[in-house]
DNA sequence: GATGAATGAGGCTTCATTCAT
DNA sequence: CATGAATGAAGCCTCATTCAT
């Protein structure tokens, strides 16, 4: 009973990593079915038996890259960190991990970019699940005094904003040699230490031109 | 000689305005060689006159989206505001720009994202470009006292990073909706507040991870 | 012998129903080998122990669906109506019954009747079967009466013309809704009230066209 | 101008040609794009110049077979003869036309037969000028006081069912040996002769049941 | 030069049927 | 015996690119 099902996973997963291994060598439109399908020593018919769809094989291939990103963001949230050194770990972490895989294949990375740019509604989940995550440290944070007089979703935007090249996979795609975690931590500091509601400078030019 | 080349840049010309049409009524997808000759009054053989191939019809058609933007960029690099303020406008004119089409056309925007995705060492010569100018105002920031203790291209790293929310298509694909003027004059601020070379809280743990 | 014979028996009769199940819920494009045979609890490849092919099993389908309407036919032949009602219970019952069949799925109806344009040599043997019915009570019509001066093939044809609307499933398919036993009824009197060998105007019109 | 466009019709011309020809040849399964292409000598991408669709063949071939029925309706109804002449004429004028068909090749007609059935749609818009033309046949036998106490509809609706076999070809297919010119005549005459409001015999058994 | 016409190559998908275990 | 797994063969369709005229 077990056993079918675990044949049928290993064969979805032979077929997202070979899917990936054509992806990293060839680029994305050569990720054919036949194409995948002969490396898998099978027909393009058998295929079928494990995707529904080129689209569900896909959606496999997302959610493969995602699972360790998501896995950190929960690791992150739970743990027991102050506020500011949680957000840090929350974007760096992740940062990291996609950095590791840019340096391993900086053109592999940029088609899994595409591949995202293409199939946009497969990564929206994880960007709201992300949004969800950063939420509850914006909380804490809030909590422990910081962000004065913003609102959670106005926080939310704009940190997400200010941090979006460290999250964002396709501005990551090409932006990754000038990325580093220093940077990514003076940005968190700019965040907390130059974020609230209080007009300055360029907020008063803005508004004037709102006027 | 002078003349058919003048001749052939208009028919490029005409085939890229075409093709945006196109795109911008049917998608990318939709974007065929015969489809746009067929618009062009000309046959898909003549189509090859004026354009090698696909793909150079393309890189066409990303060099005449630039042009307005790269406009605007040498517009604010050499007008005579003070830096603050230069460095907000080089920004938020060329969002203004966007948000505007995009406003206009969510779909045809997320298209000229997808397409630059795809083809995206063509991209990058724009982006150096941008870069070139931001160093030019950061110069001048320095000049008149900011980023204290920053090299010139750690800051260019920085700013870009923190504003790139603003300036990548991609991103902005999906982000448009939260992204204001507002929004960026409050980064640009945190930017100038917020970004010197001493360290506090995050940068001290980023620099005890490093050690 | 005896028992795997029976068990062969039970199989088939249990696949045809799947096979009418499956068509009735979604058309006769999705009764494929597999879906039959997993709805059975069994492989394809158990299929073909019980069917040679799928030609087999439709033509086992057709039998199933027929079956009732010979019961009926049976019935009303070897009852003790006088002509005339005997004639109209023959069709009437029949006609009731698919009628209730239509009304309560009339696309799985028009899959039955795609099922039997597309195999009709099996469709065939119940018309003459019906024929050969039929043919029974115009002799006992005639004994009572009624067509003077036709021949009984040529009545029996004559009467299968004009009421074919009631027998015909693919024609019933799509004119259901304009059908009623009452008018089932009329067109019944118009065969015994207007039909017997002497010319009137039609048929002397039809006969001078033969000279 | 007027070149390309009667090139196009040609091939499509050429195209249905072939397509009939291949159904009749080998049933309605055989017709494959790439089999008609390949008898037009052409490849199965060029079909795609001449129909938009396998769809769109199909609706061509039907218009094809139609064409001529239509043809002989009109001529019909515009004709000067009395009205139970010109129903006569009506229905026997195609049934003469069909017969033929059939007895070219029977087969042939089988298939015409199921591809309408299969494409029903496209049979319903001719079965629907039929009506429209045998309405105005009985609008004018009633002028001559024909179908006494008979609504319009009603009318068309019985007389449609009884003659319906030498109307349908799906009926037709397997009963054309039955059927004949002077059949048909006889039934014309039960219809004039007998069809008319009055209760009778078996009208009065199906009141009785309703009851 | 210009083009209408043609197509090779390829893409995704389905399914009746078989065969090693 | 039963079957899970596999697939050959086929179907429809698209499009960048070429070539004879």
């Amino acid at each position: 009973m077990a056993r079918p099902q675990s044949d049928i996973d290993a064969g979805r997963q032979q077929l997202v990593e070979l899917a990936i291994a054509l992806i990293e060598e060839r680029g994305s439109s050569a990720m054919t079915m036949s194409e995948i399908a002969a490396r898998a020593g099978m027909s393009p018919a058998s295929f079928y038996r494990y995707f529904e769809s080129k689209e569900a094989l896909i959606e496999a291939v997302a959610a493969h890259w995602f699972q360790p990103k998501v896995a950190i963001m929960e690791e992150v949230v739970s743990s027991d960190l102050p506020a500011r050194r949680k957000m840090f770990e929350f974007f760096a972490r992740r940062f990291a991990l996609m950095q590791a895989e840019w340096e391993r294949d900086p053109l592999a990375f940029a088609t899994y970019a595409e591949l995202g740019s293409e199939n946009f509604e497969l990564v929206r989940s994880y960007i709201d699940l992300g949004d969800h995550y950063l939420a509850e440290i914006i909380g804490e944070a809030m909590a422990e005094g910081h962000f004065a007089g913003l609102e959670i979703d106005e926080a939310l935007s704009l940190i997400n904003q200010m941090v979006n090249v460290y999250v964002n996979i396709g501005a990551m795609a090409y932006l990754m040699p000038k990325l580093s975690t220093d940077k990514l931590a003076r940005i968190i500091d700019a965040v907390f230490d130059g974020l609230f509601a209080t007009d300055r400078g360029a907020k008063a030019i803005s508004g004037l031109r709102a006027a």
